[in-house]
DNA sequence: GGTTCTAGAACC
DNA sequence: GGTTCTAGAACC
């Protein structure tokens, strides 16, 4: 091959998969803090409005907008993720375990 | 025993388990129709406001909120109910198969 | 018997 | 790899 990688790497994600990687985004997304946000301790992400999540996060990052089907898929990267890992939920507020992925 | 049942059945659910008669009593209110009602043909029920079923209806008949837990549970006597049947959703449209128990 | 959390399986 | 539907298991 003529050209090599010199460790040049756009949109380098570290290999994380697709829905990690929104996931992340998701929740670090200042603008959307009122929905979903990072937990304090424990690496935990919280969603505080569940119904704004589900009806305009969800669709603007995902093809759906089912709470199920983001839990089933979060649930699947909990196995697969070792840093990743669900809580518990209440009424109005779900809370799932989810720690930053480690630049460098 | 000296006082037989001579037909007078107070309360008679035909032996239909709480949430199946709960389910249905909540179908059927007309007051509710808005948020969920009986299906046209097929035996179905459809849940027209996942949010407002979520959030007033489903904690006035049960312990709950959560929408995924109703689903569980019915989807626990589609099992048992050859009545009941889990068809399909949509984004936000609900609809599950659910017969009205015969009287007579 | 109810509620929650998670995963299998099918289908896309 | 994503999305949906359903069920197992644990806990209440």
């Amino acid at each position: 091959m003529g050209s090599e990688c010199k460790g040049h790497q756009p949109q380098d994600d570290g290999g994380v998969a697709p829905f990690v990687a929104k996931t992340f985004h998701m929740v670090s997304d200042p603008a959307t803090d009122a929905v979903v946000c990072w937990g304090g301790a424990s690496n935990t992400f919280l969603v505080l409005d569940p119904a704004a999540f589900s009806d305009f996060l969800l669709p603007s990052y995902f093809k759906h907008r089912n709470f199920a089907s983001f839990v089933r898929q979060l649930n699947t990267y909990v196995r697969t993720h070792a840093r990743t890992h669900a809580l518990s939920s209440t009424d109005s507020l779900y809370v799932y375990a989810y720690s930053a992925p480690v630049s460098g």
